[in-house]
DNA sequence: GTCTATAGGCAGATAGAC
DNA sequence: GTCTATCTGCCTATAGAC
């Protein structure tokens, strides 16, 4: 029970009683998603945490490690998220839904995605954190495009044109609807976004 | 031909003999295109021009003030850009892929459209700069909306749902295509996805 | 593991000479 | 308009006590 996982959304456990590092790795996620990687400090994790910037440095040497520990992580609870979509559906569009559903669920909290964010912030980034943040979006089209391939082979989705492509779309076309949906506050912005990709998508057999 | 401007790009004239208000601005422009709002410093620009920090100061109070005139010189030559094809174009279609051009053009220098960074960068920003963000969005999403409705009209889009959402979906398309082909470092990951969107748009009976 | 203390640098910003 | 000089504060990071 305790360690249940509430795999759809990219939420933490949040029990209180999560080891330090996942509480620092916690903090910094949520200041990262919102500010940017250059938009947070160590004091600003270490205040919210209640410990001293020092104590920060023993988890994390630096902010490079913190952020490509960041990466790293998120990038597993995403993968697990998948996971758990393909082990809920078995119908593409259903899957796809349930893909857009975790952006969402992300701008809820007033966030970007992580990597979307990074993305922004690249040519900051050390190497090892540009390396990750590209593993990233490499891994979601690879995932996409399985589940593209399965949609068509069923006669449920009607894609044009390559793939691969198709998945690169649905990836900056939703993290481009985080980007644009936030300054207006309004989930409603992404929600319509994600709605009209879906459907763009949907076999025309199916269409409303 | 001194003033010529060439607008498809949205790039400056850097004759070599502007103002230095205007020889500041094409630099921090670049930077923040590039870094981000809290990834460049007055230093940076200040070394970049020749000058030292305090001289930057005379022009520009502070960051604030340098981030909006920023915003405000960018969306003038948008508009300015946006005039130009209407004047050069006047199928729907031809506007929207000359729209998309100055996108791919803002990459090829490597840069993010600079209220695309600045969205990300978003809650970090002086109040006075959000608003302007918002306003540039806004203000691309009429146009396109304007745009949308004539090729309904002329029978060459065939646009889904309400002409608004259409054009924003545009908007954040672009800018999310923009977001996740940098990292990459691959116009034709960009151009792809501009494609897509172009023939997504196109009316049926216009189709390859 | 967490603390205090501190180093060393860079940030944005201002005063006042020229 | 641009400079030098300076301020204040925050940044990342380290040493060493507890």
């Amino acid at each position: 029970m305790a360690k249940s996982r509430a795999a759809s959304s990219l939420a933490s456990r949040q029990t209180g009683d999560a080891d330090t590092a996942s509480q620092i790795l916690d903090i910094a996620e949520r200041l990262v998603q919102r500010r940017g990687f250059n938009g947070f400090s160590y004091a600003d994790v270490a205040s919210e945490l209640g410990v001293t910037r020092a104590s920060l440095h023993y988890h994390f040497p630096g902010k490079a490690e913190l952020g490509l520990a960041l990466i790293e992580r998120y990038a597993i609870r995403f993968a697990e998220a998948l996971e758990t979509i393909d082990e809920q559906h078995t119908a593409a569009p259903a899957k796809l839904e349930a893909y857009a559903g975790i952006y969402a669920g992300v701008l809820r909290d007033r966030r970007m995605c992580l990597c979307g964010m990074l993305a922004a912030d690249y040519e900051t980034l050390p190497e090892p954190m540009r390396a990750a943040v590209v593993r990233f979006f490499d891994d979601n089209e690879a995932w996409l495009t399985g589940v593209l391939q399965d949609g068509e082979r069923d006669g449920l989705l009607a894609v044009e044109g390559a793939g691969r492509q198709a998945a690169q779309a649905i990836v900056s076309r939703l993290e481009g609807a985080l980007l644009v949906a936030r300054p207006y506050g309004d989930v409603g912005r992404f929600e319509a976004a994600a709605a009209r990709l879906l459907s763009s998508l949907a076999h025309p057999a199916s269409r409303a």
